[in-house]
DNA sequence: GCACATGGTCTAAAAAGCAGACCATGGGAT
DNA sequence: ATCCCATGGTCTGCTTTTTAGACCATGTGC
């Protein structure tokens, strides 16, 4: 399955397939722009809006990969100026369940991790 | 977002929890970690052979933030050579479960992931 | 004629990550 | 006694990744 046509790109096979797909969605950015994405189509600049805090190059970089796994699809209309709209695929929009999962215990348990770290601050400075 | 300096870390009010929670767990090497610790304790030793590929640094480093944010406990005993054992805390268990979802999809959705990149890739070399 | 908006890419600088050296110390082999 | 290893880290350069910001082509409104 490596492909050798352009020379340098050698895939291996990935042994682990949850440290495949993690190494994807496991970045700085994928599982965000995932999420604003759930809700509908966006063009690159309001992603780029509704992240925030994201450069230009990593969101690009970043909504290609999404592409070239197959969350998301790229849709150029070329129009003057050019219109480019990002959806979710089945495959992302199946990946929202186990993410919305996260995201409720991130919701839930948020509390609990603010009480940790206050506590681990508090350990810290008595010494 | 926050910046992290050893031993000095600045926490800027996080108006959204999911993507606080998200920063920590979000990055290369927690969910691994998580993951390696799931079947239960293991030493600092044991967890840099169980990843394989993380650096002494990364790994001590991003111990330390789950231990900061609760998902893990930190046990030195003071023998010699010493011996220091990492645990997940209720917390860190109770992450476990959403994580076996996204590691169940990652299982699950892997081919389609690959099949989405060969085709990626076909489309491009059409060109 | 001028600035603006679009979706990017390019470049230089900053930040993060890496491998490997180093630390103190006790135990076993020589 | 001496050498060497194992422990859990930290420190030091070097490499890779991310960032901010300039730049591009072009049609529209002022």
């Amino acid at each position: 399955m490596t492909t050798m046509s352009d020379g340098e790109e050698i895939v291996f096979e990935q042994p682990c397939p949850i440290r495949d797909v993690l190494d994807r969605i496991g970045d700085q950015w994928s599982l965000l722009i995932l999420e604003a994405l759930a809700p509908g189509t966006l063009r690159f600049n309001a992603l780029m809006r509704e992240i925030g805090d994201v450069s230009k190059q990593m969101l690009s970089r970043t909504l290609k990969q999404l592409e070239q796994d197959g969350f998301i699809t790229r849709t150029l209309y070329p129009e003057v100026p050019p219109r480019v709209e990002y959806t979710l695929t089945p495959l992302g929009r199946s990946f929202l369940e186990p993410m919305r999962q996260l995201v409720a215990w991130a919701d839930a348990h948020h509390g609990a991790i603010v009480a940790a770290r206050a506590r681990y601050q508090a350990r810290q400075e008595q010494t």
